[in-house]
DNA sequence: CGTATTACCTGACTAAAGTCAGGTAATGGA
DNA sequence: TCCATTACCTGACTTTAGTCAGGTAATACG
């Protein structure tokens, strides 16, 4: 353990914690509990399906009900059935709902304002560019990886990006085709494998391995979701395939990639891989790299 | 109000509250309501003295007292008379509450450590930094200014370390008999005012104001604790005075300095001010400035 | 010295939050 | 077609959190 930023970080969510709860506490003047107002405030004017409620704010589906039907008496809420399936159920506000709803958001949008208001203008964008980088770090050390068949149906969405990316960035464009010299069945154990990055349970890139040889590793259809750009789950993807390449006996690993790739060859160099002479005849590939483990 | 920067902050907070609800939960997993691990927490290995606790948890007496029997029953706390005030009592820790303590402690390390753990070694450092940037403004932002008698507790005790400060950095120390050409009951409305600046009800600067004449006011004892300096807060107790200057009916606002308080010579430049001749007789000044409100 | 105040306790209460065991209607799949 | 599953609802319940009105002993103050 790291212990002075451990302290910072403990620190930090005390100092935090504080202005939550001003914030729950500016929730209650309403004379609502919170967890109307804040499912009044998690249905929004869009309104939103029951289903999704409940998974979002984590409560049972009958607690679920009953502060619906409050909100119902209150007038602020309707709920009718969704077309398509007669089982499931959408909550809209109503008119007055979106009143109140309304109100919910000024007041979170006073107790921003009553933090940046005392500080002077460089303090203020020093604040709010601090929360991004908290906010985006945050966001980075949840991302968690998972190994999973490369058939998955998130498998082939994420591959379906990945392609999808390589059409629009390759000078000479890219034809599924002609560039796939290895077949999905090959990244699966012991073989090798395929992994997931995801953020709060969606899928934001992917990463393949097979071995090539008993002791050659190859990396192929590495991908970062643009809005995963820059949070260093490349460089955990391909870590985390170098680690089970490891396991399964590998003492090299390579792969290639096109010269329209920048920032994946620099990620390569980067994490120690050296640029070697063709090693296969990918029409796509324009710089080969490989690192011994 | 400020749009972005008001997003900016409501989407930090957000994100923020889940990584809060994350710790409450892993503190219920000790299987102990949690009002009572806070207070086991907020007691500590040192103990605390009830009074001190219900005011820091901002609970009820009964409400205290309470819990506090239930953590007895559990044998992890024992309250005992304060030696002193035969009223007061003071709560501390029983060896197996002690164990407690530091399992809740481990939960709170943990959890900090998760959120370090998946980062690389610029990301752990990017995300403490920030972290520290936040924690420092949020409390920059709840500092308050108060205007106040000069006589006052809290004054005196500002104004006591402020000669405290000067008789260190003066080069040719500090003796108050000679430099205080003023007295406090100068800086008592409607001839003058004194602010103090709070962080948490605790006092981090003051400054004081009175007027020369119908149309001149004069800025003295500006200081700010080393605690919370590079905050705003010298600059902010300025522009609170020049307005109650103003009000007052003054149309210039001067001060002196003496030559080894750089940072304030830059403050005032900053602010406005304008270096002038010498305009009084303190021994300790070398610099004499001016602003037209 | 007597009285007001303080520090804490007790008992009686309420509201909010959440859990659990059924129950109904719609839907999907063998 | 039948049966398991899903999406939601209802009623009965518990726990947690918190409030309020007294009450007692110690202390402070005029």
């Amino acid at each position: 353990m790291d212990n002075s930023r451990i302290t910072q970080i403990r620190s930090f969510n005390r100092a935090v914690t504080r202005r939550i709860g001003a914030l729950e506490e500016s929730y209650l003047s309403r004379g609502r509990p919170l967890g109307e107002a804040r499912l009044l405030f998690e249905i929004g004017p869009e309104g939103a399906a029951l289903g999704a409620l409940r998974s979002k704010l984590g409560l049972d589906s009958g607690y679920l009900s009953r502060i619906l039907r409050s909100l119902e008496a209150q007038g602020l809420v309707s709920v009718d059935k969704l077309d398509g399936d007669a089982r499931s159920r959408y909550a809209t506000l109503t008119d007055k709902g979106r009143v109140e709803h309304a109100a919910y958001d000024a007041l979170s949008d006073e107790l921003a304002n009553s933090i940046l208001e005392p500080l002077s203008e460089t303090g203020r964008d020093r604040l709010v560019a601090a929360m991004a980088d908290v906010e985006r770090l945050l966001g980075a050390a949840s991302i968690t990886l998972d190994e999973e068949p490369a058939d998955s149906a998130e498998a082939r969405q994420c591959l379906a990006r990945y392609f999808d990316e390589l059409a629009q960035r390759f000078e000479e464009g890219f034809d599924q085709g002609k560039g796939n010299t290895t077949t999905e069945d090959e990244f699966i154990p012991p073989r090798g494998t395929f992994v997931i990055a995801r953020l709060d349970g969606i899928p934001v890139g992917c990463a393949a391995l097979r071995m090539m040889d008993a002791t050659t590793a190859e990396i192929k259809r590495m991908w970062v979701s643009p809005s995963a750009r820059g949070l260093g789950v490349a460089s955990r993807m391909l870590r985390r395939l170098e680690a089970i390449a490891r396991d399964f006996g590998a003492e090299t690993v390579c792969l290639d990639t096109n010269r329209a790739l920048k920032e994946a060859q620099s990620l390569y160099r980067r994490e120690g891989y050296t640029e070697i002479e063709r090693f296969n005849d990918n029409p796509y590939a324009d710089h080969w790299f490989s690192k011994r483990l």
